[in-house]
DNA sequence: TTCAACTATGCAACAAATTGCATAATGAGT
DNA sequence: ACTCATTATGCAATTTGTTGCATAGTTGAA
């Protein structure tokens, strides 16, 4: 029983169990949309997932035949499970800082890679502001204001104001970006060119 | 040669080494303070890939002997790790959404729960306030302002302002929902107990 | 009618990340 | 004298996440 207290993927599926009963297939679909704008996972760690839960007992799962199709599997949430996701809930977290590719690639801007950095910064500008349209789309219409929502739809709206927030956040950075990369993509200048060591934060700065 | 791409920790490594020679445990280091603001990652990580940096011949290590201790073991980026780290730059690079147990946590909100989670959200806020505020002095010290900088060192900066909105932002979300999980502790009303199924972000709502 | 997209599930291999453990020396504080 | 933090490196086991593949039926559009 190592109880490793991270499987936090097992917590999210069984947290979207407890709204519905739902097939692997519907949950990979739910971990697109909805609950994977904050966290994502494929449909075969899913199914995977799924397995070890039904192992615990945490879940139960049964069988059902379709009409000439394949018989598709239900899941749901067992009482046993719904325990374990509240001491899970009532639990400590971890911070893990955000892992973004992009911001590594700009630790290394020269003057030669700037356009191709406006370029990546531009379409994550857009792929973001398309997520914030959604998000705001779906507040509008399901959580307008806090203060009338039942619990449990305040928590889920406090997750979607976070997201909101977050995207908002990254549209106005990614346009401070883009104007510094235009300003670099312009830029045939003195700056020197190959000899420019120690730049980077520094890392004595601690107090 | 499979390439995968998307080994990140590898390139994120090598912008470290653009800047100096390092040992495996003074970029465990700077892992823990600059750039592992926005890239975690431990020491054994490192110390595997930089071995594998190694054999690739993207890295070269020497070993120093010092009086007394162990030996250490130094690496610098070679031309070819160099070539790679620009090539990997110019590569298009992959959103991953972040990860917050804490935003699962909340989905299941709860009477029950909701002052353990308060607790969990200010100490998160008291996390990044601390961040936030050491940014800013490294900002203040060194990139005060962007356009009297380098064109690398503009690179760094905008890194650091990411951090810096991000900080920010998460300070102000988590007053926010200080607030709302204040009003839900003290709530004894008359919200639906154990019946309340179908709450979550509606899936459906995608176009 | 053929082709793409969607429903529905799953294996196998691999890559990345985490956790725990272990070693070994130094220097500072109590 | 003892403990604790710091420097310095690394193995092994496990968990998580990704990629590629495979199967098999349905629906709608060109």
């Amino acid at each position: 029983m190592t109880k490793s207290v991270f499987m936090s993927l097992a917590y999210a599926i069984m947290t979207a169990l407890t709204e519905d009963e739902l097939t692997g297939y519907e949950l990979a679909k739910r971990f697109d949309t909805s609950l994977g704008f904050f966290w994502h996972a494929s449909h075969q760690q899913i199914y995977r997932e799924l397995k070890i839960l039904s192992q615990k007992g945490w879940v139960h799962s049964r069988s059902v035949a379709q009409a000439r199709r394949p018989d598709k599997t239900l899941y749901e949430l067992t009482a046993l499970g719904l325990e374990e996701l509240h001491a899970w809930v009532e639990s400590s977290s971890k911070v893990r800082p955000a892992k973004d590719e992009l911001l590594i690639k700009l630790y290394n801007l020269t003057p030669d890679n700037a356009l191709t950095l406006l370029s990546e910064v531009q379409s994550r500008r857009a792929y973001i502001a398309a997520n914030l349209a959604l998000y705001e789309r779906i507040k509008a219409k399901s959580y307008p204001i806090i203060e009338a929502l039942n619990i449990r739809a305040r928590g889920v709206a406090l997750v979607l104001d976070a997201g909101i927030r977050d995207a908002h956040n990254q549209v106005l950075w990614c346009d401070q970006a883009i104007e510094v990369l235009q300003s670099c993509a312009g830029y045939e200048g003195d700056t020197v060119r190959m000899g420019f060591r120690r730049g980077g934060i520094p890392s004595n700065v601690t107090e």
